[in-house]
DNA sequence: TTGAAAGCGCTAACAC
DNA sequence: GTGTTAGCGCTTTCAA
């Protein structure tokens, strides 16, 4: 008892067997037994990461900045993906909780009633990231979908565009797409405007959607003088699009995307678009369960807004 | 016990008692506790997945492989990121192995002897991904980079480009890149040919550093007809530097990268690049996990080499 | 400040 | 085919 008290720091222990015990443990090797101390008091190092979609180089940034933020924690990640999909998400938590984990980072504040009603019987500190438009069950960190698209919208208006086109990818599953979508159309309508055209794909994102539909759209309305993409993948597909049809980009049409993908810094036009604080979302919450870990109150019901920063050319 | 037999599928178990077990673990919600089943047989159904980076999709790509190829098989993959760091490479496999998992997916060949030891003596199924050139741990689930590097060079040379240079990013901690950049050499060297100029940058690798250098490059050499990059993101920074100053890519200068990125069969431009299969990579490691797991004969220092597919303009 | 006892939920080994 | 016993390595509780 002497040696497990003092390997994991407890207090009331006398320095002098501290120091044997930690002596003894550098020459035998010792090493814990993780699965004993989660088994033993039902509560393990583990966490639970949930992502909608690996695809996509914004979730690997995110869990790369959880990573960072549990790092030197003990705490370790196991993931799981989506693919969108509520019922997969219901089950892959519920087996994730099954490890008895330090806590969970989920995508979104859009889960279903079942998985909300699996949550809170677990009493399991919950991180919900990326989104704050709704109700969050544990802590939210994230910024507001909605905003992102009306603050796009306004600055695309007070850049005296006018006639607006949308074009998106997997609307149906993409649910914080489709808020900053409404955000974009507010703006909109409060300055008198609405979308002259719009077109979806069903498919996932993709640049080569991004390319076709661009195409059809401007076919269909060669006078837009901007369009709003769901997100940058996307509207890469509409830049290469225009340059391929040598469409000049930023000067009579303006192409508008979401995240800030460090390729929309380095393309040989530029186009407008929302640099998400992706990376810091993730460790911010890798900071928040090590932190609760480590006792401190948890904050459910509590959001974190981190601030995005709008690029326009 | 009955019951702990039943609800596993182990043999010599009466029809009527599984039908009973079933029945009553259904009706009482019973789910087991896989940390005791763990902690009881040392034997976790936990997975580790050890990637050097997750600023780049291709990785996510072969975790959402993975995640795939084990799905509904009970396993749970856990992730650490080592920053191309042996040592962190070293402290993370230590600490997913104190766990007992099932299995442990490491990327390349390349672990340091100290690695090595450890898991010699750890007894768990490893796969190491992405590469085959060099001695397996365990399987080796991949492809020859020195090979995939050196058919690029002879479907070039084939294609009558004679002024090569080479642009690349973080080649002291990529050691895949390196050894496509020898592959590239050797078949330079048996056509009589060698580079004309090379340059490289030792920051990670991004399309900001491919335009960077690709303009310098080209400023010192004007004359080269092909630039081989270290990878797609570098080798999309090459056309934008391109695109930006008018210079026609795929006539008098051809660019090639490597994984063949979506976004390669989207640009204006074509590009020649190496069609990686890293889902399948990842698919297929998880599938071995599970077949290890169903016990499967293991196939230590075992290599398979999936097809690589060369896209030229 | 230290130690003895008991138990976390499961399964391997053995007896029936 | 089923049940009993013991034990995995740790921590909580309680007594000293």
């Amino acid at each position: 008892m002497t040696a497990s008290r003092a390997l994991r720091g407890a207090p009331d222990v006398s320095r002098e067997n501290i120091d044997k015990v930690e002596r003894a443990a550098r020459e035998t090797g010792y090493v814990g037994n993780p699965l004993a101390t989660a088994f033993s008091n039902s509560k393990s190092n583990l966490i639970g990461v949930v992502v909608p979609s690996l695809n996509n180089i914004v979730f690997a940034e995110v869990m790369s900045g959880i990573a960072q933020g549990i790092d030197g924690s003990g705490l370790k990640p196991m993931f799981g993906v989506t693919d969108y999909d509520p019922v997969k998400e219901f089950e892959l938590i519920k087996s994730l909780l099954s490890w008895n984990p330090a806590g969970l980072i989920l995508t979104g504040l859009d889960q279903s009633e079942e998985t909300r009603d699996l949550l809170s019987v677990a009493a399991v500190p919950v991180v919900q990231i990326m989104d704050t438009d709704g109700d969050a069950l544990g802590a939210a960190i994230g910024f507001s979908h909605f905003q992102a698209g009306r603050e796009m919208a306004q600055a695309l208006i007070a850049r005296g565009r006018r006639r607006f086109g949308y074009v998106g990818c997997g609307l149906a599953n993409d649910l914080r797409a489709g808020r900053r979508l409404e955000g974009f159309k507010s703006a909109l309508d409060a300055a008198g405007l609405a979308l002259v055209a719009m077109r979806h794909d069903p498919e996932h994102s993709s640049t080569e959607a991004g390319r076709r539909i661009t195409a059809e759209i401007l076919h269909a309305h060669p006078d837009l003088d901007c369009i709003y993409y769901s997100n940058d993948d996307v509207a890469l597909g509409g830049v290469f699009s225009c340059l391929a049809q040598g469409i000049a980009v930023g000067d009579a049409l303006l192409l508008a995307g979401f995240n800030g993908l460090e390729m929309t810094r380095t393309l040989p036009v530029r186009i407008a678009t929302t640099i998400t604080p992706r990376r810091q979302i993730g460790f911010a919450a890798g900071r928040y369960l090590v932190e609760a870990k480590q006792g401190a109150p948890m904050r459910p019901n509590h959001k974190t807004v981190l601030p995005t920063v709008l690029s326009l050319p």
